[in-house]
DNA sequence: TGCCAGGCCCTCTTTAGGGCCTT
């Protein structure tokens, strides 16, 4: 599979407006389900954080003080990504914030989100529920480090990723997914996913047993 | 004044409602 560009945002909110504003951001680059680079900052936007987000993070309106301008840091991560196919987990959620942040800098998104979340949902049904601290213990994958911090939350989605991705070669025999295709999954009914993984061209053998 | 995300997905649905998931 092309490389991929897996991405987490920590913000002060939910949705990106006056009251919500990246903190945080890590990038981290996958070739042939090994992560390869990493990029990782807090970011002073001017705002403060919430009671409720540094409880939940450990980010606080003192260290991003201390950070660097939003604005060089989006710059900066643009770059490292640069055209990269790009996957978050929610990533309705990331998006949002990676338009938002981009245009307030004057620059626009130049490729599509998969969502490991919905893709997780197609793929992973046994999974008992699907936030991906649950996903990362339930398919035994890797901690990275600290829940809820962008670094470490990049790192887990593109580990699950990169499971699912295994997945769709090794138990629905689809020989060489893309990027294209996990967009393409994503919005399959669940119900139909079956049907649209068994039509998928260039499908290796079926396994046989010896 | 009152509201305050929004798309996905399931079901006790479809003329709707509520949980999931992200911070």
């Amino acid at each position: 599979m092309e490389p991929i560009a897996v991405i987490d945002f920590e913000t002060t909110g939910i949705s990106p407006g006056q009251q919500g504003r990246a903190t945080e951001i890590a990038a981290v680059l996958v070739e042939d389900g090994h992560i390869v680079a990493r990029y990782q900052s807090l970011m002073n936007a001017g705002v403060s954080v919430p009671p409720f987000i540094e409880a939940l993070t450990g980010i606080s309106t003192r260290m991003l003080r201390e950070a660097p301008p939003a604005a060089q840091v989006m710059r900066e991560v643009a770059a490292f990504v640069g055209d990269t196919p790009l996957v978050a987990h929610n990533a309705a959620f990331d998006q949002k914030f990676w338009d938002a942040e981009l245009a307030r800098i004057g620059l626009a998104r130049r490729q599509a989100f998969a969502c490991s979340m919905l893709l997780s949902r197609r793929l992973l049904p046994d999974a008992p529920n699907h936030k991906l601290g649950n996903l990362t213990a339930w398919a035994q994958l890797p901690v990275t480090g600290q829940a809820h911090r962008a670094l470490a939350d990049a790192e887990m989605a593109a580990n699950l990723t990169t499971y699912l991705l295994d997945q769709l070669q090794t138990r629905h025999r689809v020989a060489a997914p893309t990027h294209s295709l996990l967009c393409a999954l994503q919005r399959v009914p669940k119900a139909r996913v079956g049907e649209f993984l068994r039509q998928q061209p260039g499908k290796s053998a079926p396994c046989r047993s010896r």
